[in-house]
DNA sequence: CGCCCGATTCACAAATTTGTGAATCTTCTG
DNA sequence: CAGAAGATTCACAAATTTGTGAATCGGGCG
């Protein structure tokens, strides 16, 4: 079966809006998009900026961006100063999934409130803590569902 | 120790800029950290105005979103029109979690580009079926985690 | 039945986000 | 070391998002 080039950049923007949907910043989105079915070596800025229709600015942001965050990297290309980007191949999803340190960030502000509130029995207090707990229990457990996905992923 | 109501508010605001962070519209944000930490019986739309210093339009748009996700559910008062708002108790963190779909939907759009592509053999073929199977993993082991999650609360 | 209080909706204004073009900077090539 | 191609940055413009005020709707009470 022919790559169906129209298909793949419909798809591409549909998963883009689905990121974004879920907070990610759009162009940021498209870009990883791009990348994840992009051949082998990845591809150039200006490619990246050819392929979605903006500008290099644009590119230049969210590649920026992505690279921070730990989904891209950079991969200069001797005697050139087009770089191409690449996928830290199969860290993405588990920096989308874990790396984030916002679990445990909630948890800290329901023990917060739950301290503000000052009385134990009170039913928001209540709330806050298991609030606190349930996030404090996402935290722990997602590094052993990363280490499932790696032993289902290799064996 | 008494309630510290400045802290608390200061609380609750830090706590849905986290979620507005992560894609939470900011809104809807704030009136749920609002209940979360309310007393007994929920709010009302107007005390809930009070408290965040906002119109009755923003609260009414707010708590609409909050009640369609699943996440507030509408308290009548007998004899008034002054219904209260509560959290669906246990209900809400699992909602935010696991309940979406996005998990399934991002999926399929991963096969949807492997097909695309065509060629099995393409690496990025190869990383669209990959982000499939990640997502799929996910969309599977969330009910059990949830199942883990209760069975810790209640034990 | 008619008044009143509160919730909801809608059009608009404010604020934030997003992407562009032009200028600037960097570094490879001759 | 000068020229050139590409990347990056910055100020601004366009587009979205967000929340308000005014008007409308609707149920409860006299």
């Amino acid at each position: 079966m022919p790559r169906d080039e129209q298909a793949l950049k419909a798809t591409v923007e549909q998963s883009a809006a689905v990121l974004t949907a879920a907070g990610f910043p759009r162009m940021p989105a498209r870009v990883l998009m791009a990348l994840l079915v992009a051949e082998a070596g990845g591809l150039t800025a200006s490619e990246l900026g050819d392929r979605l229709g903006v500008s290099a600015a644009a590119i230049s942001g969210a590649v920026r961006y992505l690279s921070q965050i730990g989904i891209l990297h950079r991969v200069p290309q001797p005697g050139s100063r087009r770089d191409r980007w690449e996928f830290l191949d199969d860290a993405w999803y588990t920096a989308l999934m874990a790396k984030s340190p916002v679990y445990g960030v909630i948890a800290d502000l329901g023990d917060r409130a739950a301290d503000a509130i000052g009385d134990e029995s009170d039913i928001g207090a209540a709330r806050a803590r298991e609030m606190a707990r349930f996030y404090r229990f996402i935290d722990a457990r997602m590094p052993d569902l990363m280490r499932e996905w790696e032993e289902l992923r290799e064996g």
